[in-house]
DNA sequence: ATCCCCTCATGAAACGATTCAAAAATGTGG
DNA sequence: CCACATTTTTGAATCGTTTCATGAGGGGAT
C-alpha cells in the first residue's frame, strides 16, 4: 500500500525513469508508441506525481501566497479572487493565509511560507512591526507585493487605493445633497485608511464651509456604528448625514437609527465605504465608496510576475487606484429640494 | 545569493550535517556546547529549513486542507476557525481551498492536494459527482472528513447539522407566536440542506394545521429573497411570516418588505438560517437558526486526527449536531397578544 | 590496566523527481 | 553496406533533509 513512484511506472512500462519524466514534462520529445505505453502504466498504477520531490529539485515551489488581515472580510476575498486567474493561468497555486490582524499569526505564516520556498507573495502587513520580517523574506529572494498598506514606507512594489480621494467623494456627495452638518464615524485613527478617509472628508468640509463632527471609534465594526449613533441621538444639533469609515460601521449606524425611529435618508443620510455586498442588500440600500478590489488583486499579481520575470534589474512600481462613489437609497434625498 | 543549506551550517559550525539536523529535531541529544555553536551558525547564515526536502523524506506533508464551497461565506470561515487551533497545536498547517461550488475547481484543488501528499482533508463536496474523486484520495491513503454534506452516502467520517430539526425549530417558533400562514423561501431543492429545512418546517405545519406556502428559488442569495417577497406582496392572503432557507435570502426579503413599507415584524415576521453576523446587525435584527459552526470545524479536525492515529483499525464516525434558534426583533411580536 | 556503559558525533543511505551528456536506435543518401 | 544526421532513450548526478548503524571519547567499576 506504499505510494507508487516513477520507478514503478518505469518498470511497468519497460522504460527508464528519465523517459517517464519526459512523458510528463516534454511529451513531444518521446516517441508516440512509448508515450502511450507510459501513460497506460501511469493510469494502471494510479501514479501521482510527488510535488515535494519536484520542488526540491526545482528549488522553488509554484505557490503564491496571499497574506490577508481577515479572510472573512469581503474586501480581501475579492482581492484574492482578482489575483487568482492570473496566477493559475501561469501554472501557479494560490494559498491564502489569514493573519487575523495578529502579528504573531502573521509571523508564523511567514516562517512557514519561507520554509516552503514560495514563489512569491502578496501581503497586507498587520502593522509596521511586520517590516523587519518582510525585509527578511525579501532578502531571501522571495519577491513580494504590498497590498493596500505600507506603500512608500518599504522599497517594494505595491498596489493601493487613494483613500483621501475616497473621503472627498463621500463628503462631496453629501454636501452636494445639501447637508450642512456631517459626522464622520470611524477609528482607530492609527489605521492609515481611516486617517486618510477622514482627511479627504475634512478637506471638502473646509472648502465648502460644512460643519464636521468626528466620532472616533475603537474598531471598524457594527458596534462602533451603533454606539456612535446612540451617543448623538438625543441632541438638538444632530448632524444630518453620516460618513462611516466602512460599511460595517454604516450598517451598525443604520440599525441604531432604524431602531430609534429615525428615517434614512429623510432624517439622516448615510455613506459607507467598501461597498460590500451587504451594503446594497441592507434594508435601506447603502451608498458607499467602492474600491476596485479585484483589480487591486489582479494588478498585484501582475506586478509580482513582472518582478519575477525581470529578476535583478527590476525597479519597483507603486500603483494607486481611484475609488468611486455608488449612490443608493441611503443618500437619495436632496435636502435643497425641500427648501 | 544561493540559499544556504544544512551543509553550509555544518561547515560553519564545524560539525556534520547529521548533527545540525539533530539540533533542529532532537536538541536534547546534542551537547550543550555544540548545540549553541550550531544555533549561532544558523543565526549567522540566516539558514531556513527546506520544507520540500523534509516532506520528501517524511513521505507526507504536515498540511491539512479544508476544501469549502465558498470562502466568503461566514459559515465556512467559522468552520475553518474552529478547526485551526487543533490542527496547529498538533504542528499542522492549515490551507483553505475554495471550490466556489464548481466541480472543475474542486477537482483541480484535489489533484494538487494529492500531489502535495497532504496529511488529510476536511471537505464539503460540491455534489455527488465529487464522489469518485473523494474515493480516489481515500484509496491513496489520504484520510478525510466530510463536512456538512454527503454523510451516509460515503463510507467516511463526517460532521453535520440536523437541518430537519432546524426547520422544525423555525416553524415551531413562528407557530408559537400565533402565525397561521407561513411561507418558506429557498432553493434549489436539490440542495440537501434546503430540502431538510423545508421538510422540518412542513412537519410542524402539518402537525399544527398551519398553512404553508413554498417559494422555490434558484439560489440562496439576496435576489432570491427580494423576488419571492415581490411575488407575494400584492396578494390578499399574504403569509404573515417567512422562513428563509438562509440569512442572505432573509436579508433580501427584509429589504423588499422595508422598501414596500411593510413593517417587520408587525406585518410580517422573518426567520433566517445560519445566524451570520449580518443577521444580528440588520436594520431589524433577524431571528435565525444557529448552527454550531466552529464546533463543527473543531470536531471535524478531531475526527481527522483520530483517523490518522488509529490507522487501519479505524471505524468511521458520523457526528450530528443540533442547531438552536436565536430569537430577535424580526419575530418579536406575539400575534396572540393582539387578539 | 581492562572492560563496559554512556553520551555524542559521524557519514552514508534513503526519499522521488528532473536534467543532461552520452549512448543507442533509426533513417538518409551515396 | 557505410558514413552521417537525427530522433529516442538511458543512467547517473543532484536537490536538502532525516535516520540509523557505527564509532569515538570519557568515566567508573573491577
Amino acid at each position: 500500500m506504499t505510494t507508487t513512484s516513477m520507478k514503478d511506472v518505469a518498470r511497468a512500462a519497460g522504460v527508464s525513469v528519465g523517459t517517464v519524466s519526459n512523458v510528463l514534462n516534454r511529451p513531444e520529445a518521446v516517441a508516440e508508441e512509448t508515450r502511450s505505453r507510459v501513460l497506460a502504466a501511469i493510469e494502471e498504477l494510479g501514479y501521482v506525481r510527488n510535488d515535494s520531490a519536484r520542488q526540491l529539485r526545482a528549488g522553488r515551489s509554484r505557490t503564491v501566497a496571499v497574506v490577508v488581515l481577515d479572510v472573512a472580510n469581503p474586501f480581501f476575498t475579492d482581492v484574492v479572487r482578482g489575483a487568482e486567474p492570473l496566477i493559475e493561468s501561469a501554472g501557479g497555486v494560490v494559498t491564502v493565509c489569514d493573519s487575523g490582524e495578529d502579528v504573531r499569526r502573521e509571523r508564523r505564516h511567514l516562517e512557514i511560507l519561507e520554509e516552503q520556498r514560495v514563489l512569491g507573495l502578496l501581503i497586507t502587513p498587520v502593522d509596521d512591526s511586520s517590516a523587519s520580517w518582510i525585509e527578511r523574506l525579501s532578502g531571501h529572494d522571495i519577491p513580494l507585493v504590498l497590498v493596500d498598506r505600507g506603500a512608500g514606507r518599504h522599497p517594494h512594489c505595491s498596489v493601493a487605493v487613494d483613500d483621501v480621494h475616497g473621503g472627498r467623494l463621500a463628503a462631496a456627495h453629501l454636501v452636494e445633497a445639501g447637508h450642512e452638518r456631517i459626522a464622520f464615524i470611524g477609528g482607530p485613527s492609527s489605521i492609515p485608511q481611516v486617517a486618510d478617509r477622514l482627511a479627504g472628508c475634512r478637506q471638502v468640509c473646509e472648502e465648502t464651509g460644512t460643519a464636521l463632527e468626528v466620532f472616533t471609534t475603537a474598531g471598524l465594526n457594527f458596534a462602533a456604528g451603533r454606539e456612535a449613533v446612540e451617543a448623538m441621538l438625543g441632541r438638538e444639533d444632530r448632524p444630518t448625514a453620516l460618513f462611516c469609515a466602512n460599511d460595517l460601521v454604516a450598517l451598525g449606524a443604520l440599525q441604531a437609527l432604524t431602531m430609534h425611529g429615525v428615517k434614512v435618508p429623510h432624517e439622516c443620510a448615510i455613506v459607507g465605504y467598501d461597498d460590500i455586498d451587504f451594503a446594497a442588500a441592507a434594508a435601506v440600500p447603502l451608498s458607499s465608496v467602492r474600491q476596485p478590489r479585484s483589480q487591486l488583486g489582479r494588478t498585484a499579481a501582475q506586478l509580482l510576475f513582472d518582478e519575477i520575470a525581470e529578476g535583478e534589474g527590476h525597479t519597483h512600481r507603486n500603483v494607486v487606484f481611484q475609488p468611486e462613489l455608488i449612490a443608493r437609497a441611503s443618500t437619495a434625498l436632496d435636502l435643497r429640494a425641500l427648501m
